[in-house]
DNA sequence: CTCGAATACTGCCCTGTGCAGTATTCTCAG
DNA sequence: CTGAGAATACTGCACAGGGCAGTATTCGAG
């Protein structure tokens, strides 16, 4: 097993190095951070730690609480330097899965209240974690925060995940009205398509 | 075999509700234009075609080139119902996979060097992207695009992805101007930042 | 006429998801 | 002090999906 580790390795990896941590808080916590641009079942989180040991990249400390297991992981001087290198390799493209996306481009096959309700979804839901997004940011304290020492980098990713957000929010709004001037859903009437896509 | 079809399955029968294709054709298409946003591998592609057949989605008739075989697939009238069923429903929210945010995530375990690569790669990537999407742009014409009935549609899900590319590529420049700015990448010196998340 | 590109797939192993199931410990309302 | 529900701490299983290698045929340009 010399395959290299997997993206999701090196995301564990990375929380290990800011601190050890039992599996189920791993599990909890990638999804609460990393979540945002790195989404992962709960349940591969716990394949991943004894991979990491396997690879000496981490250690376990098998302990319990009562009669319940608990292992805290740590990461070693080969996870640092494995973590390091990964960091200066180049990175793959970012890639969206945009289901609503999918039942807007067959939305001819459908209704125009179909593609209506797509999109008053798409606005709602961006809005919605637009507003979670600013939540964190209120509840942000610079002195008791965990990751204190990590504000600013935390930051520069919040920016984007605002932005993108608004973003979608913004589009489905703009194409939920460019759409309703439309006689029908493969008729777009007098619509120019080319004025959609005008370089501003 | 009841369980419901997933996205997969109804954007290889939206394409089939357009017209009838070959599972070669539907594994090329599927990736040009519906890869921007439901990416699939083309190996996935050839499983789909038949499964439609054997839930009667979808009909196969098997031909040949010479000793080669061709086999061509046509929607049923089961499919169409199916697939307008299906954009009546509500959609998973979007899911974005962003490698080079993980490696941003955890910069301080590297170099400010690193993180500015890192940055500059997606603001490039951002870039040729958008190029390529100002390109299919261009390159379309009214009267000879192969899904002409369709380009009011397909305007309104470009007008996205070439903002979406935008973005990536704007937020990339900013968060490496920004970050040249500090002393180490951990330790943003007198960088605020409260002030990178103002809402304007 | 030949060689490389395009056509047309299949097998295999691995990553990752979703859901159900199991059991223990903690917390807080009554 | 007690009982119920939430949180902790996982595992098994079936299925979706990805990456890569491999096979073979046909087409088109020089």
């Amino acid at each position: 097993m010399d395959k290299p580790l997997t993206t999701t390795g090196y995301a564990v990896l990375g929380l290990l190095a800011v601190r050890p941590w039992t599996t189920y808080e791993l599990a909890k916590q990638v999804q609460r951070s990393l979540g945002w641009f790195w989404p992962r079942a709960e349940r591969k989180l716990y394949d991943v730690p004894p991979d990491l040991v396997t690879r000496g990249l981490a250690t376990v400390t098998e302990g319990h609480t009562g009669r319940r297991a608990r292992s805290v992981y740590r990461i070693t001087a080969a996870g640092r330097r494995a973590l390091r290198t990964w960091l200066g390799l180049s990175s793959q493209p970012p890639t969206l899965e945009f289901e609503a996306m999918v039942k807007l481009f067959f939305a001819d096959s459908g209704s125009l209240e179909q593609l209506h309700g797509t999109l008053d979804s798409v606005a709602q839901d961006a809005e919605a974690r637009r507003l979670e997004l600013l939540a964190m940011v209120e509840a942000t304290d610079d002195t008791t925060a965990e990751f204190a020492p990590r504000l600013h980098i935390n930051a520069l990713a919040l920016r984007f995940h605002l932005d993108y957000e608004a973003l979608l929010g913004r589009w489905a709004e703009w194409a939920r009205s460019e759409s309703a001037s439309w006689p029908s859903v493969d008729d777009p009437g007098s619509w120019r398509w080319r004025d959609a896509l005008s370089v501003d």
